[in-house]
RNA sequence: GCCGAAGUGGCGGAAUGGCAGACGCGCUGGAUUCAAAAUCCAGUGUCCGUAAAGGACGUGUGGGUUCGACUCCCACCUUCGGUACCA
């Protein structure tokens, strides 16, 4: 009873919070200043609640209490990402319910994260798979369905600043005359053309272990999928697409207005890859149509293939350059050129071949007879290659030739046409031209195949080769253009193709429209009928579901396995789900892919404001209060997938008018991942020489926790004090179950107790950084936890109470200056989240009164509250024992006063050349020339015998006397 | 390859142009104890010196700027993270 119980005071004041709703935030709007602190919501998986969860919410926690405490309206909530995987395997494997498995999961989370005493509003939690909840994923998924994108839309931002570029109603949609003269159906997939959410047949990622189709993102450099690292192969399949891509520039550009950390967002413009350059047109000749097939495939050449001349006359071409001048540069390439994109059309007059991607549709118009056979086992050869295939040989170039050739329209000169797959068909126009010199991949692929290779920029290092030089430099062999720099030629060619009518300014971006179906049961159904034709097939056309309908609720199904095919599970539910028939007696068919589980999370900080709105998916009054969330906290994974598309959703919703401010997270800071702790990771062998263990055995060298005071410094190398032969490599690594290395929280709090997990979890470094686990360091807190409850409260009573030393007597005058110098350390701190350093200063506090025999209750007092973020279990406990009644979350927070924070005198370094010689004692608020009097005393030793060159003083801070001799 | 972050005692880290190593861990010695745990006190960068006084060296490496550099500039090395034929 009378020592530290961490476990008596933690259920004593959880209990307490619950019943009183005490962190609950009221519903509606609010008055006065808010903070909206989140922490990126958990997916509830089996295995419980990971020490890397509590780092992130521990922050938000601390900033949420001290905000609250500064009379700041605090919306902190808790939910659940529920949907996903990992249930849906568990129910194949063991034929549970993946609905009892995420609702099982999720009770072990809550009671975790409230037994780590977290002030979360319980009352707003949220899980996605919450019919009420994925109602509004589907609601949203329709205003998606509903928009399409007007890149030409002018319009002024709540900024004030002018924008270009807008999602509007589809029903805006301008119809052209043409199109509204072939009818109904035309119209209507002239607008389904351009909805921000389409069908598409395009390959995809389809991964067979998994069953389902994923995301450019969700697939690994190495062509395994981020999940499970199965294997993955590229499919046509139809799947459901929303266009991310026409908000490019705007997700770029609109970065600028957010306080994130420079390399998040820094990751996001590279993975959005906006690049400037230009189109250019290569004339192909006329005669396309002898060559074209209308049989067979349209992208391998077919039999029907004529051998015409490859290589287009000089008449022909300056026939079409003419028709071009007067024409211009029309907006889709016809089939008598190869439009290619480039960044370097400063290089035009060194392009001396071209490449198309195997997926190009001029593939077989382009390929004569006499290289038909070739192209076409190249071709079939692409096609079949997963990533993985690709990426495996992007140390060889391959290709081959299609007989053709273009002409350079700069030159006149006719450039061979090839094939190859290092030309992706889905960047630019999936053509380029080549300019081996100054290119590296060009450049390899001409030595492989023997292709001309021309310099035509200068290096302006004379070292350096011009050949393979890719930077900017000068003109050379560029006929009228010589000697420009390459920033000057890009802009004049560009400007000069434009009015030729040859070539045109382009932008491009590396990001690709998202791919957002995905095969799966436990998933939200998608809200779109299929209309069927009387034979049962589908026509091709949708119809959303009746926003009055929704939601979507899954069907009850027992069997989702993954049948191996891309049918998807919800395919094989019962009829009276998957069919229907309309008012107008259309059969009906429901879509039976599921969506992605990045929809879920996609909007989750929205509904957290207003989470049982049954009307809306969030109140317009609410929203405009509680938005932007102020902080977000979570890991560096999502820097560019759930928060691109979240940026993308709140995007649309904000230009469809439903939000008011067009970026969602204000400040965002990623935690460091915690790292387990230091593991025996090497040995040394007969002749001395260091082994890696994990070369040597990899098996072996998992799990082998070492105690520091094991560790002595032998040489350079670190080795176990009995073993010198071990040697031990400090360097932490991940937390794995394979490694054994996993600390589990539970574990911790049962030992030492919430209030010592958070306070360490904070203590470790700083929030950012990569930092390991240490046992050792958890004890350390907790034994400062000690220290404070003995600083306060009577360690041998029987019963609970205040210490003796404790008095309410006037605190002495050092006593005052610890405690406000701690107050504005600890606030400053909290400002700008070193909470490391801030839990430092109370130790120094603690360390200061805690030995002092008479310790004013004034200074306690604040102490406790300064507290009572980090460690809010004990603080309550010890604030309730100074003897008040209330929780003390809601008191004001302690303010420093700058007077008493002066000392009357200062002890400041004395230095001679730059080197602390002396240290010496000045009054605070000393001039110049008492503190040079004073210090020149202190080192007179050092200055004897030498001439004074010169004197730096700062008053009261610091003197440097610079002597020669 | 490219982009980003970081290199400080035995360990986690502090100091953002002015006393390097706050705070914590670990270690050493002491108090308390029959003993242990717990707790408390003192010490603890390295080297020379006598466990003093005092001195030298010291923030990845090499240069530079400055009266003064862990901090700013240039080059390089190492580690970690991201990314990968994006024309």
């Amino acid at each position: 009873m009378p020592r530290y119980d961490a476990h008596r005071i933690e259920s004593k004041w959880q209990a307490d919070w619950d019943a009183n709703e005490t962190f609950r935030t009221p519903q509606g709007v609010g008055n006065g200043p808010k903070l909206y602190a989140l922490d990126m919501f958990p997916y509830p998986s089996g295995s419980g609640l990971h020490v890397g969860h509590p780092e992130g919410y521990t922050a938000t926690d601390i900033v949420s209490r001290y905000r609250r405490m500064c009379g700041v309206n605090v919306m902190h909530p808790m939910g659940w990402d529920a949907f996903g995987l990992p249930a849906e395997q568990y129910a194949i494997e063991t034929g549970t319910h993946p609905r009892v498995t995420t609702y099982k999961n999720i009770d072990t989370f809550r009671r975790q994260l409230k037994m780590l005493g977290f002030s979360y509003d319980w009352s707003r939690e949220i899980a996605t798979t919450d019919p009420e909840y994925f109602r509004w994923t589907q609601w949203i998924f329709l205003q998606l369905f509903d928009t399409w994108y007007d890149p030409d839309c002018v319009w002024n931002g709540p900024d004030g600043r002018q924008r270009t570029g807008k999602g509007r109603p589809i029903a805006e949609l301008p119809i052209p005359e043409e199109v509204r003269a072939q009818g109904a159906d035309a119209v209507r997939s002239y607008q389904d053309e351009r909805r921000l959410a389409y069908q598409s047949e395009a390959p995809v990622n389809w991964c067979p272990a998994l069953g389902t189709v994923l995301a450019n993102e969700e697939v690994t450099a190495e062509g395994k999928s981020e999940r499970g690292n199965h294997p993955v192969e590229r499919r046509a399949l139809r799947q459901w697409m929303l266009r991310i891509t026409a908000y490019a520039e705007r997700l770029i550009g609109e970065l600028d207005d957010v306080d994130w950390p420079e390399s998040v967002k820094l990751l996001q413009r590279n993975w959005i890859g906006k690049s400037v350059g230009a189109e250019v047109d290569f004339f192909i000749g006329g005669d396309s149509v002898a060559r074209f097939s209308k049989s067979g495939s349209p992208n391998a050449p077919s039999a029907g293939a004529t051998d015409v001349s490859p290589v287009p006359s000089s008449a022909s071409f300056d026939a079409w350059k003419q028709s071009r001048s007067a024409s211009g540069f029309p907006k889709a390439p016809g089939d008598d050129v190869l439009r290619v994109y480039t960044t370097r059309p400063d290089t035009l007059f060194g392009a001396t071949y071209m490449v198309i991607a195997p997926e190009h549709p001029l593939v077989a118009r382009l390929t004569t007879a006499e290289h038909r056979a070739a192209v076409e086992e190249y071709c079939r050869r692409a096609s079949l290659k997963s990533d993985l295939d690709r990426t495996d040989l992007a140390k060889e170039k391959t290709g081959v030739f299609t007989g053709s050739h273009a002409i350079n329209p700069v030159n006149g000169a006719p450039v061979p046409i090839w094939i190859a797959d290092y030309v992706l068909i889905s960047y630019g126009t999936g053509a380029i031209m080549a300019v081996p010199a100054h290119d590296e991949r060009d450049l390899e692929f001409a030595q492989t195949f023997g292709l001309p290779v021309v310099e035509v920029v200068q290096s302006p290092d004379p070292q350096t080769s011009n050949i393979g030089f890719t930077g900017d430099g000068i003109a050379i062999h560029s006929g009228e253009f010589d000697g420009l720099s390459t920033p000057e030629f890009k802009q004049r060619i560009t400007a000069r193709l434009d009015t030729d009518g040859l070539g045109r300014r382009a932008i491009n971006f590396r990001l690709r429209d998202w791919l957002f179906s995905r095969q799966r049961y436990w998933g939200e159904p998608f809200p779109i009928w299929h209309e069927l034709d009387a034979a049962g097939n589908l026509t091709g056309r949708v119809r959303p579901v009746d926003a009055a309908e929704l939601p979507v609720t899954l069907p009850d199904m027992d069997d989702f396995k993954p049948r191996g095919t891309p049918e998807p599970p919800l395919s094989f539910a019962p009829d009276s789900w998957l069919y229907r028939t309309a008012e107008d007696g259309t059969k009906l068919k429901r879509e039976t892919n599921s969506m992605p589980q990045w929809a879920g999370s996609c909007w989750y900080y929205l509904r957290f404001c207003d989470p049982r709105n049954s009307e809306r998916f969030i109140d317009p009054e609410i929203e405009k209060y509680w938005l932007p969330v102020d902080l977000y906290i979570g890991g560096a994974e999502h820097a560019v997938l759930h928060l691109l598309y979240s940026r993308f959703w709140h995007k649309v919703l904000f230009d469809l008018g439903h939000l008011t401010h067009p970026e969602p997270f204000r400040k965002l800071v990623n935690q460091g991942m915690i790292l387990g702790e230091a593991e025996l990771t090497g040995f040394r062998d007969a002749q001395g020489n260091w082994v890696s263990a994990r070369e040597a055995n990899p098996e072996k060298c998992t799990a082998v926790k070492v105690d520091l005071s094991d560790v002595v410094k032998q040489g350079e190398w670190l080795v176990l004090k009995d073993h010198p032969e071990i040697v031990i490599e400090s360097r932490a690594q991940k937390m794995s179950k394979s490694r054994g290395n996993v600390i589990n929280p539970d574990e911790i709090v049962d030992k030492y107790g919430a209030d010592s997990l958070r306070l360490y979890e904070m203590f470790m470094g700083p929030l950012e950084q990569v930092k390991p686990w240490s046992m050792s360091g958890v004890e350390g807190v907790f034994r400062f936890l000690g220290r404070v409850w003995r600083m306060l409260a009577d360690d041998r009573a029987e019963d609970v109470r205040l210490n003796e030393a404790v008095q309410d007597v006037p605190p002495t005058e050092a006593q005052l200056r610890t405690l406000h110098k701690t107050i504005k350390a600890v606030t400053d701190d909290i400002e700008k989240l070193s909470l490391n350093t801030a839990i430092s200063r109370m130790m120094e506090f603690t360390n200061e009164i805690g030995g002092q025999d008479v310790r004013p209750k004034s200074i306690l007092e604040p102490f406790v509250l300064l507290l009572s973020p980090f460690a809010p279990h004990l603080a309550e406990e010890l604030w309730q024992m100074l003897g008040h009644d209330r929780t003390l979350a809601y008191e004001p927070w302690p303010q420093y006063d700058p007077a008493k924070l002066v000392e009357s005198e200062v002890e400041i370094p004395v230095q001679v050349n730059g080197k602390v010689r002396g240290r010496v004692k000045v009054p605070a608020h000393a001039d110049q020339q008492t503190t040079i009097e004073l210090a020149t005393a202190a080192v007179a030793a050092q200055l004897e015998g030498k001439q004074l060159v010169k004197t730096i003083a700062l008053p009261a801070k610091m003197v440097n006397f610079v002597v020669k001799g």
